[in-house]
DNA sequence: CGCTTCATTGAGATATGTCAATCAGAGTGG
DNA sequence: CCACTCTGATTGACATATCTCAATGAAGCG
């Protein structure tokens, strides 16, 4: 048992991020900025850091002792991720697209502030919330919530790019890509959204009503 | 934003456990005892405590829209539940047989001594390890991986008794009753367990190394 | 133009859901 | 004691959704 400002001053003993301190290391205001596919740590390294994201996207994911790799989830602007329970990563986190995150806090001091009992819950919020998808039998209401989901991070936006391939999204729920593409068809198909760009990752939602229905 | 003694403050500021006052209700010790399917909290209620298991077993679990039940874990003893990120309930927690639990803690004062951030990354890393059993897709890894779980809460005893229903079970694992039952029939006749009792909720261990083959 | 990558589509195999019947044990009442 | 019922678990037969394997399509790039 610990506590928690203790776990704090234990996690962040050192400066955070120096593995990014490459060509597309971290600016002066603390943010590292990172490619497509980039890594941002590895499951058994030394937890010294976490992170929130300020653009793009980072995917959460484990490899299963079969090889399969499941992504446990996907964080975007505003959101945080690498809060662990020991000192050692359990998880993989890459960046999805071009990405800006910024590791928290580098002084042990300012870092009482950051609530990461709030972090922490409203990560597993979202794990149960995730629980209820997967077992959601039906691929297609699977992609449907997903497409809700990415949809609801830019509810102004009438289109908006979900950035992760198909891959990703199968490794997300569970299912394969040709399923995940057939669903995406069969949403396409029913006019429910439309897809746009090279790889067809582009979403407009053309019809809420019926996606939010599919997600119930 | 709010810090977690702040949150904490909110959160115990009446006496909780009032509901159990009955002839089942909280003895001096603050202990609460509970029959089997009796309810601890319901959805949509205002969150006053969190409780600790104290011997028996707690389902926590959602209800979807179409009305099917979702149980997002089992509670047995030592495990704590209810912690939630807001001041109302998004679950409901129900006894999964003749359970004890302490609602902890009642003093404003004394809560600061719990840690409410390992509670919550507990729980966290445990919904996610089921996020993983989730996904594999063949049944009987999923119950083997359940009665893994089980078998771990008493690594000592060469028998245990699950205590939960196959309809538990099934709404635990998204499964149906019906293939939860067969791929108890399977571990049965592949000699990895023994099945015993009335209903069939009693398991010895005959292979622990072909059961924890099929969890990878 | 060939090559690569990612997405889509098709055909067949298989695991799980669905519906229905049966079984085992416990309790109840005659 | 025996028939009856009730509950929870098991088993069977069939339908179907998804996986698997394979082919095709579309866009970018050398």
């Amino acid at each position: 048992m610990f506590q928690s400002h203790v776990v704090v001053k234990q996690k962040f003993l050192t400066f955070p991020g120096l593995r990014h301190a490459g060509p597309c290391g971290a600016s002066k205001d603390s943010t590292i900025k990172l490619e497509a596919d980039q890594t941002i740590y590895s499951e058994g390294e030394h937890a010294l850091a976490i992170y929130q994201v300020e653009a793009g996207a980072v995917r959460i994911y484990r490899l299963t002792a079969s090889g399969h790799r499941h992504i446990l989830s996907f964080c975007s602007k505003g959101e945080w991720f690498g809060l662990e329970k020991g000192h050692v990563r359990t998880d993989f986190a890459e960046a999805v697209c071009e990405t800006r995150i910024r590791p928290f806090p580098a002084d042990p001091d300012a870092v009482i502030s950051i609530d990461l009992l709030n972090i922490a819950l409203t990560n597993l919020a979202k794990a149960q919330d995730r629980q209820l998808v997967m077992t959601e039998q039906s691929a297609l209401k699977r992609v449907a919530a997903f497409v809700q989901e990415m949809a609801e991070r830019r509810p102004e936006e009438p289109e908006f790019d979900m950035m992760m391939s198909r891959s990703d999204i199968a490794d997300y729920l569970g299912l394969t890509i040709e399923t995940v593409a057939r669903s995406f068809t069969k949403l396409r198909d029913r006019h429910i959204i439309r897809l746009n760009g090279k790889l067809q990752r582009s979403v407009r939602l053309l019809d809420r009503g019926a996606l939010r229905a599919l997600t119930i």
